[in-house]
DNA sequence: TTATAAAATTAGGTTTGCCTAATTTTATAA
DNA sequence: TTATAAAATTAGGCAAACCTAATTTTATAA
């Protein structure tokens, strides 16, 4: 069984293997997404390594091993299946849930996660539009296109969120920007990949490159 | 905001002040109750006194300041609005949601207690019978008379359970003993103070008066 | 190639919450 | 009252998970 923190990390080691560009994962990236000094990391590196949950290769930087890997999952299968549940059912906001679901994915109980996944009626995705992992740890496959990527003139669906902090999602909200919200792109600034967007056929707003990058669509 | 171990302590005193007994909380009677070393006991009673959560005396034992005891009921009312959800929304048996609710308890966030009391419907008492407190701290009396006190020859209603270990919930759920249960004693036996009982007017049925002592009555 | 910057690591330290063993205090019973 | 048992406390230690500061390694750019 592993502890709190070393749920945390594998969960940031995941999210981090996960991303589309395919960087190497190293100390300070994993220190940076915890927001822990490079020298903890090195600490639990270390820790996870004899664990056998990870491999660190100082060229490659570090690799979940199957188990770790599965390990994994499961945290983020509680995660989501939480904020599936802190939303519909609690009805907390949008941008209330992700921090609540921190601290309830550590519960550990034989089948809750598949008793809370029952009880929601199996979703799919979690209120931002990532995949929920199944009980045996497949799960489809998250978005990975942004807006950002998206041609001037093309609409697109909102199909999920990169990045989940509040801010972020408060200022989502602020726009009436949600999953399925229609998104058009009207215009590209050269000088800095501003966008000038349409949000459900609304009048024209402009947004910068990183918020563009941080909305998935399909 | 107090740490998990903490919170521990501060329901299990709780816990103890609730006693029908009305006992003297000493450091081994905590101990005790949570399974920890007395030497231990001593270093959280030092750390809840400079917090100014409990008060310690050598002869009086631990009583919770207002505080103390205000933070105490919070954490009594998440873990028993949070079995009411394991028992009533994700179908656990009586025996296991105990277990979870030790952890559930932990998570902070604004207005989850009350949020939660909202979508289980307001309930008034926990499914082993205790009390479910306020948000503003009130609670109903918890029951305290056993049938242990019971008269031979009396029928009477199971409203609570005293014990929530699993052992003991199994105990009654092979014995066919819920709340609402009626229970009639038949017989005390003088020596042992063993009851022989008739669950739901079937046949008798002798139990030990360590196990009257647990079933509380109405 | 070499200077510099960035990343990784080591060394040593802190806090929390436990522990054991030894000692002191308090209660109980002969 | 005094011996003994029980309870409480102190002293010292340990593991987890962090930290800072110093150092070493690796990458990058002039």
């Amino acid at each position: 069984m592993n502890t709190f923190s070393e749920e945390n990390y594998l969960k940031a080691i995941f999210r981090l293997s996960q991303m589309p560009d395919n960087k190497k994962i190293s100390t300070s990236a994993i220190a940076e997404a915890l927001g822990n000094n490079p020298a903890s990391v090195v600490d639990m590196i270390r820790k996870l390594t004899d664990k056998q949950l990870i491999e660190y290769d100082k060229k490659k930087g570090v690799k979940l091993t199957p188990q770790g890997q599965k390990d994994a999952i499961q945290i983020v299968r509680k995660h989501r299946l939480w904020e599936v549940f802190l939303l519909e059912k609690l009805e907390y906001r949008w941008d209330e849930i992700h921090d609540i679901a921190e601290e309830l994915e550590h519960i550990k109980y034989h089948d809750l996660a598949d008793r809370l996944e029952k009880f929601l009626g199996f979703p799919e995705y979690d209120p931002h539009g990532d995949p929920i992992p199944k009980a045996n740890g497949k799960m489809a496959k998250s978005f990975s296109a942004s807006l950002a990527d998206g041609k001037v003139g093309g609409s697109y669906r909102v199909a999920a969120v990169r990045d989940t902090s509040s801010e972020f999602l408060k200022y989502l909200h602020k726009l009436q920007i949600n999953i399925g919200t229609q998104i058009k792109i009207i215009e590209q600034i050269a000088f800095d990949h501003s966008l000038i967007i349409s949000i459900d056929n609304g009048e024209a707003t402009t947004v910068s490159s990183k918020f563009g990058e941080n909305i998935l669509i399909s």
